[in-house]
DNA sequence: CCATTGGCATACCGAAAACGTATGGGTTGG
DNA sequence: CCAACCCATACGTTTTCGGTATGCCAATGG
């Protein structure tokens, strides 16, 4: 059966009359009469009692009526959701994130994003290095907060803005003393490494910018994040450089201090895959990049 | 928008391919394609992300779906339902019945109403003499229990049954001493009058019975309804000449004699409008000839 | 009683939409 | 590099739809 039938038997018994109806549906009053009678066939019984005052349903056609005019309705609906989904003001943007972030972005990103998208339902997911590649490629999350951003020929990056290289130590250290820490004084003190997701778990994001200074540091411990390095900092089982924002997620008793002469930073990057067209995207991209400036 | 459409864009979603769409379809694969992209057109959105191994649904397909999905099932089911209408198998009867025929008929007839058509909704009203036949004309009842039939041209009867009169009186007349009343014994007796709907209030609904056998009762009073009938008889003003069936309502203190010589009687009728095509209508009347046959 | 009016149904024709066949183009896999 | 697969485009044919003209029936009014 074709919806366009149940459209004219909608007005047919609304206007109860063929005539009036076709007034409304701004066409000719026979062809509206034919396609009554053609639905009717469809049905196999009379939809309508014809009188000499116009037309009137018939229990049958009651039936009809209530389901055809829902019927109507969410195919109405159905086209407008698609449009306000393509638009970007309805839909879902599942958002992932890796936790050194998490504290300085995501208290402001999150109020932003919902004023800026208020009909989109936002969820947020936890990354790790590993599996956050994985996360966009299946897209298991719209987009991803990266730090570094991910490299992949499928997945586009946006670069919105970038933290300097901290050095993190106990409270007690004697470095703490320094409102700045020469790199030569790193020389020769354990280093808790984190990896680079771009060159195997056994480097360290941190490789380059030692060796620019000449600067060897021997590896106490390997970790995956974060969390694990500052323990171990805590621990007193060495030293780790970590972005400036790892601050925020600080434990007490860690204390972060400029590096001196070492402008390395890691950038803060907004992943997504090549193929998603989703307009909440460049909205989420806009707010993140919005937030990250205020930093 | 076209419901065709729609259920194309269904399949291929489902069939997350236009190829297997287009074989379950049985049509072929081309125009197939060609309705899909219109639809997108219309929508103003990709539905699909075009693979090399087939398509996929976007976030805006996604949310197409899920309401198409609905307005498809709901318009078929709209059809069925029609459909189930026009059969008898769905649909409502509301019937209309006199009191002096509910006792005798009602206790056997709901139930075997309810099990010929168990996906009826039934509802019964109680018609007064006055209004019975506006009832059945404005359609509040589809059918109507009579006694006597309605007589209007637009009204078809169906005759069922017939009940003999019967003289109604106090327990304590001397004529509930008989185990059968002669017409004679009443005459001069005062009677209390029921009118017969087509004759007129003023009139009596055993005026031809009593002129046949020459008797004159002087009317006591008039009442409309049975119930008011008995009322009066039990407070001794006068005898009433009753259908058999109203003894089964009839109180304490009122006892029921036949007529001897007099086989007058009463019809039952189904009544409604003669445009009302309901196949229910039919089967109501098997189920109430059923039941009279009974009694 | 006949004419007129109002409303739906039918007939026919032109226009639009859909379907099928043939074919092109891009990607995958051997 | 060729074969297979899948979707997109092009074009001719067929179906269906909408418009105009007209018929039929009942109710209304002079």
């Amino acid at each position: 059966m074709d919806l366009r039938r149940l459209r004219y038997f909608v007005a047919v018994a609304e206007a109860r009359s063929v005539g009036k109806a076709a007034e409304r549906l701004r066409m000719a009053q026979p062809p509206l009469s034919v396609q009554i009678r053609k639905l009717e066939a469809e049905v196999g019984a009379p939809l309508f009692r014809r009188g000499t005052r116009g037309m009137d349903l018939t229990e049958a056609g009651q039936a009809l009526l209530v389901r055809a005019s829902e019927a109507l309705a969410l195919a109405a609906d159905g086209i407008e959701a698609a449009r306000a989904v393509a638009s970007g003001r309805r839909g879902r943007l599942s958002v992932g994130y890796m936790f050194v972030l998490a504290n300085a972005i995501l208290p402001r990103l999150i109020p932003e994003l919902r004023r800026s998208v208020p009909g989109v339902d936002l969820d947020f997911a936890e990354l790790s290095a590993s599996t956050r590649e994985a996360r966009v490629l299946d897209r298991t999350v719209t987009v991803a907060l990266c730090m570094p951003a991910i490299n992949h020929p499928e997945i586009q990056v946006a670069r919105i803005g970038a933290q300097r290289f901290m050095l993190a130590m106990p409270t007690n250290s004697p470095l703490a003393r320094l409102s700045s820490v020469p790199m030569a004084r790193l020389h020769g003190r354990p280093l808790i490494a984190l990896p680079h997701p771009d060159h195997g778990p056994a480097s360290s994001a941190v490789v380059p910018l030692l060796r620019r200074h000449q600067v060897v540091m021997p590896i106490a411990s390997r970790v995956e994040t974060v969390h694990s390095a500052m323990s171990l900092v805590l621990a007193d089982e060495g030293l780790a450089i970590l972005p400036a924002c790892a601050q925020l997620g600080a434990p007490r008793g860690i204390v972060f201090r400029p590096l001196r002469d070492a402008t390395d930073s890691l950038d803060i990057a907004v992943c997504w895959r090549r193929d998603s067209h989703s307009p909440l995207i460049r909205t989420f991209l806009k707010c993140a990049e919005k937030v990250v400036a205020a930093l």
